[in-house]
RNA sequence: GCCUGGGUGGCGGAAUUGGUAGACGCAAGGGACUUAAAAUCCCUCGGUCCUCGCGGCUGUGCGGGUUCGAUUCCCGCCCCAGGCACCA
């Protein structure tokens, strides 16, 4: 029999079968476990690129088998489908947002269909529709009663290029996380989340997601940023009120000698009020103001201050203390103020040794003498406390607990904790996005759109200039209303909601994606599935994403609507698809397909191979996953995703790595057409009659690759080497010597062999699968067909190699059964040829046995 | 600067609890089949030395340590990637 490989056409055929049969339709079924799987859904850019194809690769994987495994799956899939490349194309090419987003998203759920991923489509949802945000809007009405959705004037990160408001959480190093434009400050009246009601939860359950990897918890534990302390307040030295500060280091407080106010804080301009400097201090900061954020945490940025020809008290020391505003003290962290220690703090020494500043050496390090006329930087270790009064001769870091208990007797301070978290602005100045549910009446204020009265739905006939601020803001007919507390006519709200929102609570909806009714989400089938049992998705969202969503869920819990406290409950977070990039020195960066034996399309000269990175449209170093899966099919593209590296490991794309996946596919598709005739009527082997040789060696592969495969996938995600397993076994078939055709027992084995390889390739190429599986005479759908498992007997070795050390070295190996005991191995050790001789003479010093593994004996010399 | 990861053949990667380093794949070389090529199937493949053997030595970023034994544990250093970065 001779049939050919041919994946577009199995791949096409089995696609549509699983769509007609509804295949991956489920519904709850308390009788049975669930098992929630979900991959982080896409933006609806347009196309799916290899990102896309791994992350909903490995999902997929795990879905399958899941199910094999006999679990309820749910596995759904959606598009987070607001957000501001639509708007731009609206402004750059006259489409409507709307339109844009759904023609990406048709051409999107093409692609993930081509590919054979499991997913009920049934629950499919787009972020954009009134269907969904409607809800959102729901419960921002909730959260506004409850005072944890507020508004509040305030600086904001502006990005000039997007004209919009960002999180602080999207700011990276100064510049827009989307556009990388440098980021700047506004002062406008935005809406937030009150994220920092919940932190201590937030950060309490980082201990009770044991199934997270490390560093996501580490990361958003450093984002919280819980720092332990203390208040102490200063009185200012004409007695008029008291300056507070935060500090983390009052063991140091005895050193203070001069006081640093934030320069945007309100205090300053107070401060310097009525005196000869306020004009000075209103010039410096009119200055500092105007700077962008990417100067301000540039390496270069100096310290800088101005004084406000006013002093405060130490309130240990009663010394009088200048205040100034300084440019490095944050406005928005603790109080704004900060006391100065320039001795044993870095910031402080440089500013003071700048304006010519008071040192006091306050902690003595053990092993030098800190002297301040000739210090060159802070000291900022452990040490003994002097010039600390009652506090002389402490250590440092006891003396912590003691200074501020003092603090607190004499009516200074109190033990404080900060934390660096802030509540999360959710106000976007853009168009799509989902309204927020508000109307500001001149009368009434901000008053809330009466629920009845949901969904506020975006208008479509928006004009879209591409001028600054939200076209939502220009259009009458939505910014016109009237007041739903008076009547009179009043605004609404224009201001979207950051799109964060939507993807904090889209897995809630999946478990009930057609719940129209209110709260939008079925109480007993978000009960059923959440949480989810394992999210995949990217380690971008380590912070961003998931915090929200974390947050999000205890919201939610608390109004009731939802039952867990955490949304998900493993995590894994896979890695990049890098590629190495290709630089012609006319033409810059090549597409892979611009380069034809190492030289450029366009002028011939030889092309530089650049380092590996990041696969970006930039750098031109990608993968169009349509090419893939023309030239050898999804299954292939799927194995080589899986086989090139663990998920949580960048993916480093090879094109012979792909010839080489498809190679496999291929190779496994011949011996199972091989044997066709051979074993299609013969029944898997039973175990009911003894095996020798060979068949007895094949039978053993078999299923040790079953425990291999089963405990790769089940406990460590591992594929590739699951895969390696696969591929051993399809080897060890190859080298069976044909049987023949009347020797039933022998073919019987070989159909156990082929229909283990079928099964345990079925999660990871499903399609060559199931047409295999069809081919030798099954009938059920694959998909269904329960895991095999291993009988641990059949598995089991029962001869065994141990290596025989002389000193740690491997010196020879012997073959003992499985059963033998140590101490006859020990003394077969001994005997062995190649060991008695380089023993022979010298005395034994110890021997040691490891159980199945080794002999090591130590002699002397 | 701080916090996470990571560094293993020509390459991607294995080695799951301190116990045979280099599974599997790619590339390379050789053989079979073929008029020939492709495809396929089989074999070899860390380095080095020789007496060419089921040989010796060496080898998991570098230097030390613990141990009978270290890719794995400890100390110090170098390099790479990611995150944070004036958080008082």
């Amino acid at each position: 029999m001779d049939i050919k490989y041919t994946p577009a056409e199995i791949e096409l055929k089995w696609q549509t079968h699983w769509q007609e049969k509804g295949i991956f339709t489920v519904s709850e079924d308390p009788g049975r476990k669930k098992y929630y799987l979900l991959e982080m859904f896409p933006y609806p850019s347009g196309r799916i690129h290899i990102g896309h194809v791994r992350n909903y690769t490995i999902g997929d994987v795990v879905a399958r088998y899941k199910r094999m495994k006999g679990f309820n799956v749910l596995h759904p899939m959606g598009w987070d489908a607001f957000g501001m490349p639509a708007e731009n194309a609206a402004i750059e090419r006259g489409i409507h947002p709307s339109v844009w987003t759904h023609e990406n998203i048709d051409n999107m759920r093409k692609q993930l269909k081509r590919m054979g991923f499991s997913y009920d489509w049934d629950r499919e949802l787009a972020t954009c529709e009134p269907e969904y945000y409607r809800w959102e809007q729901l419960f921002f009405l909730w959260m506004y009663e409850k005072g944890l959705a507020y508004k509040k004037s305030s600086t904001v990160n502006w990005c000039p290029k997007c004209e919009t408001v960002l999180a602080n959480e999207q700011v990276e190093a100064g510049l827009c996380w989307r556009c990388g434009s440098e980021v700047g400050e506004k002062f406008l009246s935005q809406w937030f989340f009150r994220i920092t009601a919940y932190v201590e939860e937030l950060l309490a359950c980082c201990d009770k997601l044991p199934g997270w990897p490390e560093r996501v918890l580490t990361m958003q534990k450093n984002w919280i940023g819980k720092s332990f302390g203390c208040e102490a307040a200063f009185p200012m030295a004409n007695g008029t009120r008291e300056i507070k500060v935060f500090t983390t280091r009052q063991d140091t407080i005895f050193g203070a000698t001069f006081m640093l106010v934030a320069a945007e804080h309100p205090l300053v301009m107070e401060l310097a009020a009525g005196k000869p400097c306020e004009e000075a201090v209103r010039e410096f900061v009119e200055k500092i103001k105007k700077q962008d954020k990417k100067m301000r945490t540039s390496e270069y940025y100096e310290k800088e201050g101005v004084f406000l020809d006013t002093y405060c008290l130490n309130p240990v020391t009663g010394r009088k203390m200048p205040i100034y505003a300084a440019n490095f003290v944050l406005a928005d962290y603790g109080t704004g103020c900060v006391m100065a220690v320039p001795t044993h703090d870095q910031r402080d020494f440089e500013f003071a040794k700048k304006y010519d500043l008071p040192l006091i050496v306050v902690i003595q390090p053990h092993d030098k003498a800190l002297n301040v006329k000739t210090m060159t930087e802070a000291y900022i270790d452990e040490g003994i406390l002097v010039n600390s009064g009652p506090f002389d001769g402490m250590e440092n870091l006891k003396a912590q607990e003691a200074i501020a208990a003092h603090l607190e007797k004499i009516g200074r301070g109190k033990k404080t904790v900060q934390y660096r978290l802030r509540d999360w602005g959710i106000s976007r100045q853009r168009y799509w996005g989902a309204p927020i549910p508000m109307v500001l009446c001149d009368d009434c204020g901000t008053v809330p759109v009466p629920e009845q009265d949901l969904p506020v739905i975006l208008p479509v006939d928006v004009e879209f200039t591409g001028e600054g601020g939200s076209p939502l803001a220009r259009y009458a007919p939505f910014l016109e209303t009237t007041c739903p507390r008076c009547g009179k006519a009043a605004r609404r709200e224009t201001d979207t909601m950051d799109t964060f929102v939507e993807s904090s609570w889209y897995f809630d909806r999946f478990c009930s994606a057609r719940h129209d009714a209110r709260p939008g989400l079925d109480r007993a089938k978000v009960d059923y599935w959440m949480p989810v049992d394992q999210y995949i998705g990217g380690i971008e969202h380590a912070i961003l994403h998931l915090l929200y969503s974390r947050f999000y869920t205890k919201v939610l819990r608390d109004f009731g609507v939802l039952g867990v406290d955490e949304p998900f409950t493993n995590l894994l977070t896979q890695g990049m698809v890098c590629k190495e990039t290709t630089r012609c020195p006319e033409h810059g960066y090549l597409f892979p397909e611009e380069v034809r034996e190492g030289m450029c399309t366009q002028c011939q000269k030889p092309v530089a191979i650049g380092k590996t990175e990041k696969m970006s449209k930039s750098l031109k170093n990608v993968v169009d996953p349509d090419y893939l899966i023309q030239a050898y099919g999804a299954d292939t593209a799927r194995i080589f995703c899986l086989f090139a590296s663990p998920p949580e490991k960048d993916l480093e794309w090879s094109d012979q790595g792909v010839d080489g996946s498809f190679r496999f596919l291929a190779r496994t598709w011949r011996i199972v057409v091989d044997y066709l005739e051979m074993i299609g009527g013969a029944a898997p082997f039973a175990g009911d009659r003894e095996l020798e040789g060979d068949l007895k060696a094949l039978r053993r592969k078999t299923h040790q690759t079953i425990r291999k495969v089963t405990s790769d996938i089940e406990d460590r995600f591992h594929f590739n080497t699951a895969i390696s397993a696969v591929m051993e076994l399809v080897n060890a078939l190859y080298q069976l010597p044909r049987p023949a055709a009347n020797d039933a027992l022998a073919l019987s084995v070989v159909r156990e062999t082929v229909e283990t390889i079928i099964l345990l390739l079925a999660p990871i190429v499903p399609h060559i699968t199931e047409e295999l599986w069809q081919l030798i005479g099954r009938r059920e759908a694959l998909a269904d067909v329960a895991w095999p498992v291993f009988d641990p007997a059949v598995a089991s070795e029962e001869v065994i190699t141990i290596v025989i050390q002389i000193n740690g070295k491997v010196r020879s190996r012997i073959t003992v059964p499985a059963d033998e005991e140590g101490e006859q191995i020990t003394a077969l050790a001994r005997a062995d040829e190649r060991i008695a001789a380089q023993i022979a003479g010298k005395r034994i010093l110890k021997e040691i046995y490891v159980p199945k593994k080794l002999v090591n004996i130590v002699v002397q010399g």
